[in-house]
DNA sequence: TATTATGTTATAATGATTCTAAAGAAGCTT
DNA sequence: AAGCTTCTTTAGAATCATTATAACATAATA
């Protein structure tokens, strides 16, 4: 990830914790875990300063806000293009780094210019398999995240691409 | 959409209001745009009601939620397997009916276990790209629902499925 | 039509995120 | 290396979407 002079960002001690934290990450963390973990080291740090940092980061293309968990935005310093499953058991989000030629034939696309894309995969971990859930988070233990309804990996839809 | 009864739901005038509202609808609405729409009908009703059906709805698989704009949620009635395009200028959000087979190849999968996907586009409708977008929302004229930076949607990435 | 389970309502509560205003620190410029 | 200017941090309040609560109302059913 560039260093913060780079893209026009002063650098502060708050700031490269943040970016030291987010370097190479792939849990994808939230704000709050990103918090958690930084404030260890800073701890009179506000929140704040995180959700600043990310918007920041983020109008500069240097992290991606991913809209894949209903319950808050999750972060995600790779910003090539890739896709992600999650766990609809704990959340977890891994990667998919895999090319998929999506296109949108023309009566589909209703005028719009599309300019990109991103796939959300939905399935259940390993973990999550086995232990029923043992390290679910609370919230997802009371509403546990549901895919879209209906979204059956092999049904088939209209057409193919 | 399946009549309350049959799913077991108790049938209420504000229940056949919000249903009514949803039949068809490709709009893909925010709980406070169908409150707003329903409460018309209804000057009395609560947004939880608004909220308290969507939930049982979903529950039942009778709507989708998409989490696909980061405001808020949006809903959607048509439960069988599609995908959606959403504007980055006004958030607009339109039906993608397009089968794509998407494997996710063994050592990309990470153990987990895929149950189903959904592909977000992102674009520009037409009213956007010609109007400047006057009927941006304010919401998204301050802070622009931008797409997953790189993902381009000719851009290469490892592989293709 | 009485019963009972459910649904509705207004309102309070929650949780994530954003805003505010004051104090602090970076990055010049000398 | 001191001063300036501008950006950043901070604590805390504010906001917005969403959920919970508890009293009241009503649909389903016998």
């Amino acid at each position: 990830m560039k260093r913060y002079r780079d893209i026009g960002l002063k650098l502060t001690p708050q700031r490269l914790a943040i970016l030291e934290y987010l370097e190479g990450n792939e849990t994808h963390p939230s704000a709050e875990d990103i918090y958690a973990e930084v404030s260890k080291k800073f701890p009179t740090m506000s929140l704040a300063t995180v959700y600043n940092t990310l918007e920041a980061l983020r109008q500069r293309g240097e992290v991606q806000e991913l809209t894949i968990d209903p319950y808050k935005k999750r972060f995600d310093p790779d910003t090539g293009p890739h896709h992600h499953i999650i766990c609809t058991g704990c959340g977890r989000i891994v990667d998919v780094h895999v090319y998929y030629e999506l296109n949108v034939p023309a009566d589909e696309r209703k005028d719009f210019e599309i300019s990109g894309n991103h796939v959300e995969f939905y399935g259940s971990c390993a973990r999550c398999r086995k232990s029923g859930g043992d390290d679910t988070p609370e919230q997802i233990k009371e509403r546990p995240l549901l895919q879209a309804a209906g979204r059956k990996s092999n049904e088939r839809e209209t057409r193919q691409s």
